[in-house]
DNA sequence: ATTATAATGTGATAAATATCTCATAATATC
DNA sequence: GATATTATGAGATATTTATCACATTATAAT
């Protein structure tokens, strides 16, 4: 099985840009360039497409609205795509206002937070104490929560989540989160991915030398 | 060679328990601790390490300040990494003020932004004018930076900060830069690390049924 | 119509990465 | 001090993922 996450990861990009392309008035585009678009070779972009039984015209390319079709169909995102959001402090709040998500179909419909004071707070959003989250995703049937909490309620928070009956998470705080194997859960710190820049550009400055 | 990106991120997952486990009084660590706290195997800890020329004592296990330091080491991390920020927009503002950085000595030493107005909007940190970055980097001889300025803007300022010295870029925009292959680029895309877990979500929801 | 061209699609191959296995050695136990 | 135990270290193996190479076929040109 080689739906891989970088698989995935590419289909996304690959969508971005075939939106980007429509948007721009093309109706055809060869794999080459959206290899280029994305930085990936075209066999890349062919096997991708290739893996999911997506197919073109040889000679002629793909034809842009069924491509975006498909892979709307493949990443179920046939509807938009609604979220919930936990803890709405620096970070938490940034990805409320983010205007990234709307663009892909994504929509955080509900914010939590312990803190009473944050639950005021509300800019276009409200946010609601984190004892609700239970009732709400019962109500609402959300799958997916960005967890944005301190590192020291993360865990507790998880728990409350997956009782809720979210299924996959988005992890921003900096631990790692114990869940059974049937929740997902993606891991994204920030200070990890700098330290890895500052890793690779390291390695090459010493490589010159 | 197989200092992969994966393998550079556990090793950052290591240092974070390590520290953690060496706050709480720890001396000692077996390679299945660190394993079960980041949530890998503990064979795949011996052969990250392995890999680095790290090594412990057979039965005694690994001496957390001795691990500590190679980590350290390898990563680049004997003293405070300097990073800039530029765009100070939601994001980008929520970086500055977010806490996880400093923990792990990293320390985003200027802000830029081409909005004057956000110039002005210091909380601790002052923000500068993009102009400035050219001279900014040179004389500090800053080697990363944070990009967090609007998709429409991103390669233009990508160029400036190449231009400027900059040699590792942390990307939010979500586009793809186009940089000389001697730049390393880390791509962070919310949106797309969110439709990853949908993605994984409705599969086993699939599956299930 | 026939030939040349240009793009797809995928099996074969290679490279990267993770897992397994077990010999090895340090410590603890009797 | 001899034996049992426990954890490392790394070669061997398996798996995953990406790249290559080329047969295939649709279109364009002559």
């Amino acid at each position: 099985m080689s739906e891989s996450k970088n698989c995935i990861v590419r289909l996304c990009r690959y969508r971005r840009c075939l939106k980007d392309l429509k948007e721009l008035g093309y109706v055809k585009v060869f794999s080459d360039n959206l290899g280029e678009a994305t930085g990936v070779t075209a066999a890349q972009v062919r096997k991708d497409f290739s893996l999911f039984g997506i197919s073109g015209n040889k000679k002629g390319g793909y034809v842009i609205d069924n491509l975006i079709e498909r892979i709307n169909n493949i990443l179920g995102k046939d509807e938009v795509q609604k979220v919930i959001l936990v803890g709405t402090g620096n970070l938490g709040s940034a990805l409320l206002k983010y205007k990234g998500f709307e663009k892909e179909d994504i929509q955080i419909t509900a914010a939590f937070d312990a803190d009473s004071a944050k639950q005021i707070k509300t800019g276009n959003n409200q946010v609601f104490p984190v004892r609700d989250i239970l009732d709400y995703v019962k109500q609402n049937r959300t799958r997916v929560a960005i967890l944005a909490v301190p590192a020291a309620v993360a865990q507790e928070v998880t728990e409350q989540l997956i009782a809720a009956g979210i299924r996959g998470i988005l992890n921003f705080a900096p631990v790692t989160l114990r869940v059974p194997e049937s929740i997902i859960v993606s891991n994204f710190n920030l200070a990890i991915e700098l330290e890895n820049v500052i890793y690779q550009v390291s390695v090459r400055e010493k490589n010159k030398k």
